[in-house]
RNA sequence: GGAGGGAUAGCGAAGUGGUCAAACGCGGCAGACUGUAAAUCUGUUCCUUCGGGUUCCAUGGUUCAAAUCCAUGUCCCUCCA
């Protein structure tokens, strides 16, 4: 039932359907982060409202709580939380080697040593494990179990890094049990062109689903973030469906369209939103900010959004500073919203040919914030 | 009427001779956040032309030196009449 149907490409950016047993998604998409099944402080029939097609969840998280076999006597995860969308299960990957006490002790190839967040208990994951949990959650997509190498990380590292993971996803692979499943692999390779282009190759032979680029977005600014897209996607099947992970700042999300990703997934219209900000198409918008005291417009005029269509700058701000969950609520609502449109605008402008003018239009707008972000 | 205790920056509250422009918390102001250990974290918060200036209820005093000691006054709190 899964598939990934390639409709154009306008230059490098792609159009694209993603079929999947719970509905069919256009792509390029943005995909919002559920980690411990639950898009924070919305209910799922506003993550359907605001336009979301697939919505991830943390294999990590749900494994600690409530417990893989939990979900699975819920009948999975569509029905343990509600959602009748497609899902993707993240491996826990990136969570795990956050958690790693010592480097060269813990990460064995058999697996990770690391120590729960919640209790402290030393916990084992190895990528048999986090396809087990997977395939018991029952998400539509599950990704192969990898290492998300930090930046900087020298040249030996990364290489040996990437090997492992390689073996990992192999294994990951023969461990998938989940016919309703489909399963993503992960090209790594850090910040290195040819071990990019190693990564990405061998992954391709193992054969997935869909391919996910990795290990961006973990502070190498933006210059080398475009290059390990540059260096990984030219050797990913056309056929296949390219998820660029935990990217998701605007800017990143068109520079990753015009490089040929489609799908994107992160925390950062959430995270942001409960801290005060809006996305804007003139950049962040801090509401905790003195000057939207008296500032009784929306967010945005032109947004369709539940926040911008209800309720004022002043009003959210209010909210946030009292600590109101209603505002972290809003805001959130309007950045998914935010982020949705402006992959809607991309697919809109692809179907049109003026992806580029589509894109450059947009980071002139965005331009203040681009430029002080940009390394 | 008597006996005690107290007054410190926007608020609460440490400090009881020099290292005090004064801990800490809150509030205020601003910043960060990219496969969520994040409703979190960081900076800043007397004035300043960045040299310095003026503070710890008020006034006077002791001392080389006082938010800190002494005297008087003002206001507040507790207990006894």
């Amino acid at each position: 039932m899964f598939k990934y149907e390639l409709l154009k490409n306008d230059d490098k950016a792609r159009l694209g359907l993603l079929h999947t047993n719970y509905g069919t998604c256009e792509t390029p998409m943005f995909m919002p982060v559920g980690t411990q099944a639950t898009v924070k402080t919305l209910s799922p029939e506003e993550v359907k409202e605001v336009g979301a097609g697939v919505i991830l969840a943390n294999t990590y998280h749900l494994w600690l709580r409530p417990g893989e076999d939990i979900v699975d006597k819920a009948g999975g995860l569509h029905k343990f939380m509600n959602y009748n969308g497609p899902i993707l299960t993240d491996c826990g990957g990136f969570q795990v080697f956050s958690l790693v006490k010592n480097k060269k002790k813990d990460i064995v190839e058999a697996g990770v040593h690391f120590k729960s967040h919640l209790d402290g208990q030393s916990l084992f994951l190895t990528p048999e494990k986090s396809i087990e949990i997977q395939n018991k959650l029952d998400s539509d997509i599950a990704m192969a179990f990898d290492e998300c190498i930090p930046y900087p990380s020298t040249y030996d590292y990364v290489k040996s890094s990437t090997e492992r993971t390689l073996r990992w996803m192999r294994r990951s692979k023969a461990a998938h049990k989940n016919e309703r499943q489909v399963m993503f692999g992960i090209v790594q390779g850090g910040e290195y062109t040819d071990l990019r282009e190693y990564s990405a190759k061998e992954t391709v032979k193992i054969g997935f689903d869909g391919y996910a680029i990795g290990g961006t977005s973990v502070g190498e600014g933006k210059t080398t973030m475009y290059k390990m897209i540059d260096d990984a996607i030219r050797y990913l099947p056309e056929d296949k469906p390219r998820y660029l992970m935990g990217v998701g700042d605007p800017i990143d999300l068109l520079e990753g369209i015009s490089r040929g990703v489609d799908m994107f997934d992160c925390v950062l219209p959430t995270r942001i939103a409960r801290h005060g900000n809006a996305f804007t198409e003139s950049g962040k918008m801090n509401l905790r900010n003195n000057k939207y005291k008296e500032d009784f417009t929306p967010i945005e005029d032109k947004c369709d959004c539940y926040a911008c269509r209800n309720y004022t700058r002043a009003y959210i701000r209010h909210l946030i500073i009292a600590n109101e969950t209603f505002g972290a609520r809003l805001l959130s609502i309007h950045n998914i919203r935010f982020l949705i449109r402006l992959v809607e605008g991309a697919r809109v402008a692809i179907k049109n040919g003026t992806f580029e003018q589509y894109k450059q239009d947009y980071i002139n707008k965005y331009k203040g914030d681009y430029e002080k972000s940009n390394d």
